[in-house]
This record gives structure tokens, C-alpha cells and sequence, in this order.
DNA sequence: ACCTGAACACCGTTCAAGT
DNA sequence: ACCTGAACACCGTTCAAGT
């Protein structure tokens, strides 16, 4: 059988092809895997068909590989918003986005969940977030503190949901039956409120509690928004 | 010198004085030394002035351990809470607790963030809030899903501010002088409204973002009630 | 200039052996 | 019944050596 060098374009002899973007898709792929594939620097060796710390070459270490990686996956979440959108639907629209983005890179999601990128598309997000909060009718330091509300709370709630995504399926299980199950039998004296509405907690959906978080930020931008003119 | 057991309780080979407890008030002083000190079951050996596997008679495993912290600090939130406060004050003093304790814990608030720990202390949070959304007006389904929102909302804010307290200086430095840098050299044309709100961006502290975010859960509750009562 | 691979300094957890 | 300590199967990262 003869050499087809473009089909072995990733055997482990081919020389200088590694570059940032083969690491950043390698890093993504891997990252799809959730919690079936561990996100390590040797793995990452094995999918690029390299040496784990050839990497080191490109990123100064694993951190700076995940902002860039994460900064990627926000550009994802950019092209899914659609343009003509009002404020409130812009939010929303990155809201679904992002949790969708976090929920397919749960990894990334997770660990991003407290930090900022400062890379290219975070800016974009932050450029749409204070237009959206400044169209609402908040200006200046108004505007500023419930840009920051509105963008780690949305941060937080698709870190947590990814976050959720990488334990074991075996703590998974466990907190996801806490509510049919420890909270069914709680002491009916000691927690009346808990007894009481035991039935509507264990049907409360996942996603009915990300879709009252969302509108609870467009709500409370709202409501300052009254409070404001009102003074 | 003669021997004086009650001065070496915790001496390398003084038999089975571990308990529960006692590795559970070892853990939280290893949390409460935050990033200077990793929570390490070697760590935790050491403090025990124990084999560091030691902990395995007492608990199945890690995450078991970080649990019992867990609802170990929740117990401190709660005896941090008054008597007599309507709804709105028990869920401020909720989340000032919350805070605070996460703040000094900070391993146990940002690991917790998105755990359910299934454990007494929890139980009695969950009446609070449950209470609080009630008393707000709120009832069956809604007052379940408004539960969820803000129990999770909460945990996600101390989490997040928890785990930014665990990363190395350097990292949590550059992160936090993004707003002062950065964002302050965004290209004008192509980010205008961070261009424009560039001062304000950088004034505004965690403190503010977490009374806005904190009264954000309130309004929202507000809102849900004049809107049902509306309908 | 870039990649390799041995090595270092860590992790959580298991299990046979001690007392 | 509980603790010990060696051992296992991992981590991220460094650095001298290769090409």
C-alpha cells in the first residue's frame, strides 16, 4: 500500500502540525465527551496523536488552553443568536445559547463558570449584554452593576447545570432523587412547609427552573428600571 | 515530665479518639486557611495527626466528608439568622450568611455549589425559603419552582465568589484587573457600549453585584405575585 | 523551533497487615 | 474495631535530550 500522507495527516511522526486551533478542536472534542472521557493533558496527547506536553508549546499551561478553549465555544453561542431581537430577547436568547453551548462542553461550562476570559467574543457578549440592559433603560453605574448581575448570573446558572453533568452517575442519581426521595420523608412537624409542597417540588423540571431564572434577571431589570423613573 | 493525656488528645498513637466530628472540625480548619492550604486527604492526616487514610473508617469517601462539612456550615448560616424578620429580611440574612460562611470556607462553598447535601441542616434552609416564598404570596407549583430558584441562586452566587477566593493570586489578579485593563482598551468602533461605560465597569465592586443580584430574587418573587394576582 | 519522554511532586483510594 | 503504610492508578508540569 502506498504513502497517503492526507490521511495520516495525524500520525505521530508529521512533524510541526500542531497549532493552537488543532488543540483548541482537539480540547473540544474531548470536551463533548462529558463525564465519559476525563479532560487531561494526556488525553488530550492521545486525541492530537502527540505528546501530552507538546502542548506546552502553545498554551503557557492547562488554565490558559481552557480560556481560549472557552472563548471558542462563546462564539458558538454568538452565532446562535438571531439578529432583530429586543432586549428582552436578546437575553434570552444567550441564556438558551449558553446553556445549550455549557451543556454539550459541560468541562468548559463548569470551569468557566467563575472566571473571564477577556478574549474577543467575551467582549462580544458583554457589547450585547450592556446594550440590552442600556435599551431596557438603565444608564452609567446603573447600567454597569446589572450588566455584571445579568452576565455571572447567567455564567452561574449554566456552570452549575454543567457542573451537575460531570459528577458520577452515581452522586448524579443521588441528587437528582433527593427530592422524591429524602424530601418525601422528611418529619412532618419539624418541616411543615417542606411536607406541605413535597409533591410540586419533586416535578419541578430542570429546565422550568432555568426559564424562571432568566426572567426573574429581565424581571428585576424591569423593575428597577420603574423604580428609577419613579423617583 | 510526667505524661499528661489531656494535653496530647491528639498524640500519633493515642488509639481511636477519631470521630466523625473530629475530622469534620479538622476540615474546616484546613477550609478555613482557603487557598493557602489545599483540602487534601493527606492534609487532613496531618491535622488529624492520623494516617491520612484513617478517615476511610469514618467516611465512604470524599464527597461524603465534604458533604458533612457542608451541612456542618449550613448549621452556622442558620444560628446566624434573627428571630421575627419578615420574608424579605430572612431571605437577605439567608444570603448574607450564606456568604459569609462561603467566604470563610471557601473550599466547602464553591465545592457545594451545586451538590445537595440531603442532610438536617439542609432541610431546615429549605423550610426557610419555602416559608419566605409563601409568606410572599406565592403557592403549590409557583412556590415550588420560586424554592428552586432561589436555593440554587444562592448556592450559585457563593460558590462563584467561593471559588474565585481558591484560585492562585495570579490568576484571581489578572481576572480581577480585567475591568480596569482590557476593557478599558476595547476597540471604540467595534465596542461602543463598553467603551462608553468603560469607568463605571471598572467602580463597580462584588459587594454591590451581589445586593443587586440578591434583590433581583426579591423583585422577581414581587413580580410573580402581582402578575398571578393580576391574572 | 518544536516535539519527546523521563521525571517530579502531587492526587484519592484500596487492601493486606498490624494492634 | 480501628489504624497503618505500602501500593495503585492517576494528575499537571518541568527540563534535558533529541530532531
Amino acid at each position: 500500500m502506498p504513502k497517503s500522507p492526507a490521511t495520516t495527516a495525524r500520525s505521530k511522526r508529521a512533524g510541526s502540525q500542531l497549532t493552537p486551533d488543532a488543540i483548541i478542536e482537539a480540547s473540544l472534542r474531548i470536551a463533548a465527551r462529558g463525564s465519559e472521557d476525563a479532560f487531561t493533558v494526556r488525553r488530550l496527547g492521545e486525541e492530537l496523536g502527540a505528546d501530552p506536553t507538546a502542548i506546552y508549546r502553545h498554551f503557557r499551561d492547562k488554565d490558559e488552553l481552557l480560556l481560549s478553549v472557552a472563548d471558542r465555544t462563546l462564539g458558538e453561542v454568538l452565532d446562535s443568536i438571531p439578529e432583530g431581537l429586543d432586549w428582552k430577547g436578546r437575553i434570552r436568547a444567550l441564556a438558551a445559547g449558553s446553556l445549550e453551548v455549557a451543556l454539550r462542553y459541560p468541562v468548559v461550562g463548569s470551569t468557566m463558570a467563575s472566571r473571564t476570559t477577556r478574549r474577543p467574543n467575551e467582549f462580544r457578549v458583554v457589547e450585547l449584554i450592556i446594550g440590552a440592559v442600556m435599551e431596557a433603560g438603565l444608564q452609567g453605574a446603573e447600567a454597569a452593576v446589572h450588566y455584571r448581575m445579568v452576565g455571572e448570573s447567567l455564567l452561574a446558572f449554566v456552570g452549575q447545570r454543567a457542573a451537575h453533568l460531570l459528577f458520577d452517575a452515581d452522586i448524579r442519581a443521588a441528587d437528582e432523587s433527593a427530592w422524591s426521595r429524602e424530601y418525601r420523608l422528611v418529619d412532618a412537624q419539624a418541616f411543615p412547609n417542606i411536607t406541605h409542597l413535597s409533591t410540586e417540588l419533586a416535578e419541578v423540571t430542570d429546565e422550568q427552573i432555568f426559564q424562571v431564572r432568566v426572567e426573574a434577571l429581565i424581571s428585576a431589570i424591569e423593575k428597577r428600571v420603574e423604580t428609577l423613573r419613579g423617583a
